[in-house]
RNA sequence: GUGGCUAUGGUGUAAUGGUAACACAGGGGUUUGUGGUACCCUUAUCGAGGGUUCGAUUCCCUCUAGCCACCCCA
């Protein structure tokens, strides 16, 4: 039997050897995290860009909340019995503040936002644009991450149907704006809080006389979260489903014309959407209306959901703030991008400089160091590469950028206060006055077009 | 969190119980001032740890990660 020396020891070694041949690997990018590489930005951008734009055309204020927040603010909104608060919260304890979290969304901050700077006291409602990383702990598989994110539209202060399908048409416009036309726009209403209440009992019962039938999960849902066996895609359960009473019979005449309304101007707008009864959202704070963008090529059989969103009239009073009634959406920018690049949208031209600039010897180099500078004050894009000496290397770099012009200046050109400029297509080149590079460059350039 | 599949250089792929082949990309070069078409050189302790074995990248186990489905959601 090993001693209680040589066993520390044992536990010793090993423990240097662990930290040594980590320290020698290079660290990893952390389970569901990613890098946005330069590959992908022009997808960024590109959505980044519309999004703007839309938030400007549609007189939406951009706001920033912060990423860390209070745990309480995502438990009291989102609801403790939901699948994001009960295990999907990056949380810790920070010094002095209690438990604090990484947020897996955004509506919350904005309404929090909303009370805490009073803007009950603006003109209503309140149109505000945010853009930003939202992390859950999930399993991470492509179009699912644990940092991710999502930009979204929120309007604050008022209860009128219209705003409801105005939402909606915002999101359907971006998409169609972007390209992506072959989306379905799921809607539902899951009523108000009260009429729910009565769904969820009928409900409830419909199901516990089909106790015996149902699948595991459902036995769970039947105690845990009864509107989620609406979600159930069992084989088995689809019978049950299909004869279960539904929301909409059961809400009240408020939400029910309310509902009526905001279809009716879905149909004005002319979109096409899905009134889809089992769409219940898995956030406790919706109310009344409910709906999210899927793709619609059911083929490939992807669920992911591109976008969602709803009415959340209840949730500023859960936070403590005046009964105030607000609608809005949430659009994940990793999903979306991936639809782009699987139905191969083109996506902005890609920069690519106009000219590049190429140099041989150390008096070359320093005067061409002074003429990039004045190119790009002229907004010409100009690639380069002081850092190699070769002439052979720096037109074979210019060759790969697909440059249509490079500018040549090596040591017989400085002396003779030349340069030269040479057509990359058809190799011909030219000597020109240096002092006149900018205005030659830029006649060529225009010629172009 | 549960289940299934997978894991070879920067990327995409081979082969094999005796330490890895090919393509592309990258870097360097073919006497130092010319690319897009040539040629040469160069780039992997085969995800990590353990086991079986004379010997494992190849077989087994564990872990980790990725993908898919479920759960849930964007």
């Amino acid at each position: 039997m090993p001693t209680r020396a040589e066993v520390d020891a044992k536990a010793e070694a090993e423990k240097s050897k662990v930290k040594k041949s980590a320290s020698n690997k290079s660290p990893q990018l952390l389970r569901g995290f990613k890098d946005i590489l330069p590959v992908d930005q022009k997808y960024w951008e590109f959505i980044r860009k519309t999004a703007d734009s839309f938030a400007n055309g549609y007189g939406f204020s951009r706001i920033d909340p912060p990423i860390l927040e209070e745990a309480s603010l995502f438990i009291r909104s989102i609801g403790k019995q939901t699948d994001i608060v009960e295990k999907e919260m990056f949380s810790f304890s920070d010094t002095g503040q209690g438990t604090v979290v990484l947020r897996p969304e955004a509506t919350a901050s904005v309404v929090r936002a909303y009370i805490n700077h009073g803007m009950i006291s603006l003109p209503q409602p309140v149109k505000l644009y945010y853009w930003g990383p939202m992390f859950r702990r999930e399993r991470p598989q492509s179009g699912r991450q644990r940092q991710f994110h999502q930009f979204g539209f929120e309007i604050l202060g008022d209860d009128n149907p219209v705003i409801d399908a105005q939402i909606i048409s915002i999101t359907n416009n971006f998409y169609q704006q972007i390209g992506l036309n072959q989306i379905s726009i799921q809607v539902n209403s899951i009523g108000c809080p009260d009429c729910r209440k009565v769904y969820i009992q009928e409900l409830v019962t419909y199901y516990r006389s089909k106790r015996k039938m149902l699948c595991e999960d459902c036995k769970k849902r039947l105690t845990k979260n009864p509107l989620r066996l609406l979600d159930c895609k069992k084989q088995s359960c689809e019978v049950i489903k299909a004869e279960a009473p539904q929301i909409i019979d059961w809400i009240d005449e408020e939400c029910k014309t309310h509902f009526m309304k905001v279809v009716e101007y879905l149909d004005e707008l002319n979109i096409s959407y899905i009134l889809n009864p089992t769409l219940v959202r898995g956030l406790d704070y919706y109310s009344k209306t409910v709906f999210e963008i899927w793709p619609s090529d059911k083929e490939e059989g992807s669920q992911s959901v591109l976008a969602g969103g709803g009415r959340y009239d209840g949730l500023f009073e859960v936070l403590g703030g005046q009964p105030t009634p607000a609608a809005g959406v949430a659009i994940g920018i990793e999903r979306t991008i991936l639809q782009l690049k699987h139905k191969e949208i083109k996506v902005g031209k890609g920069l690519s400089p106009d000219v590049f600039l190429a140099q041989i010897g150390d008096q070359a180099k320093v005067k061409s160091l002074l003429l990039f500078e004045q190119l790009r004050k002229e907004k010409i894009k100009v690639a380069e590469n002081f850092a190699k000496d070769s002439l052979k290397a720096q037109l074979e770099l210019a060759n790969k950028l697909g440059v249509r012009y490079a500018l040549i200046l090596g040591q017989k050109e400085v002396m003779d206060g030349t340069i030269l400029i040479r057509d990359m297509e058809s190799g011909v080149q030219e000597i020109i006055d240096f002092n006149k590079t900018v205005q030659e460059l830029k006649k060529k350039i225009s010629n172009k077009f």
